[in-house]
DNA sequence: ACATTGTTGTAGCACTTGCTACAAGTGACA
DNA sequence: TGTCACTTGTAGCAAGTGCTACAACAATGT
């Protein structure tokens, strides 16, 4: 097994790791329990800390853009469809995670985190392009802006326990 | 000077370091320094971190209210007007540590902080109703649900520097 | 056979974390 | 004056943080 390898299958635990513990609970050792190796060989492979997680989250945004490609529907779809059915994909429990780590990501990136700010902005600007691909509008460029605002608040209520208030603002009923 | 008083005032200036430099900044040391006084003395008053968090984090959320209040209109105004109204407040630079604070917050509950959790959602419905005061609707419950959805995706938007997504999405120009 | 280069474990450093044991000071009240 | 509770400083602990020095091992090419 090359060294490239190795370092793809670290990766690949590490991302597992992230995503089910969150950024916070996210320092060398356990990191390194998880993927079945040393603190001192994470910093081998991957030189410095904030490195790594900045490889371990654009490794984690590329999983997510992968399953958003298989919820993608085969065709355009109004706002409001669209909205509907992204909303519900954003809760699911699989989903669930990613929007945990982008939060984090957020929060760590307005308090001022250089490499969290950075992937941050271009996780949602590769989402945007994404939903705005998807929808069937006059206007995709407000359109899509609308749905992502809308959905990273659901995101955001959703976090403090305020899902109610989402199907409120939706109107579904689910 | 009372123990209370002391407290009270060991209380302001640790919301005030809070807001500063956000809670991962807030471990004892930091705050004691903040607070002209020693880690030893901040458990002697408020027994546990996670009491003394709890405690900051009511003190900002009602520092918050005053401010809101401050700002609030005095007649109920309709939806496109309010929500253009708050969301510029939202990103005043008297506001906007707040709205850091909160995301942390809310990011913390989603990791399953019980703490940050509990005072996420009651600083949240706080919002939530102090939203539905303001706004002139027929049906308010929905509206101010959509209201606060919107507002927080801005919130959560601009923290990845994405604002101008946010005033795409509401068709502010400034 | 040898030297070189890449890989890994062991051990540790300096620092921060929340929290605590202990004692000394301070005041009020008998 | 004594004593008794409240308040505070000093010092430290055990655990965890990112990171590093050093040595040992393996593979590789000459």
């Amino acid at each position: 097994m090359t060294s490239d390898e190795k370092r793809a299958l670290i990766l690949d635990k590490l991302a597992d790791h992230v995503l089910a513990h969150g950024l916070s609970a996210s320092s060398l050792r356990p990191l390194a329990k998880a993927a079945g190796t040393s603190d001192r060989m994470l910093l081998y492979y991957f030189t410095d800390k904030s490195a790594l997680i900045a490889e371990v989250l654009q490794h984690i945004a590329a999983r997510m853009v992968i399953a958003m490609e298989g919820a993608a529907a085969p065709q355009p779809l109004p706002y409001d469809v669209l909205l509907a059915r992204l909303s519900a994909a954003l809760s699911d429990p699989g989903f669930a995670p990613y929007m945990r780590v982008f939060l984090e990501v957020a929060s760590g990136a307005a308090n001022g985190d250089a490499t969290l700010s950075q992937i941050g902005e271009a996780i949602g600007r590769g989402f945007l392009d994404w939903g705005k691909a998807q929808l069937q509008s006059d206007t995709p460029d407000i359109d899509a802006a609308r749905l992502m605002v809308t959905l990273e608040g659901t995101v955001f209520l959703r976090a403090i326990g305020m899902g109610d208030v989402c199907r409120t603002a939706l109107g579904t009923t689910e």
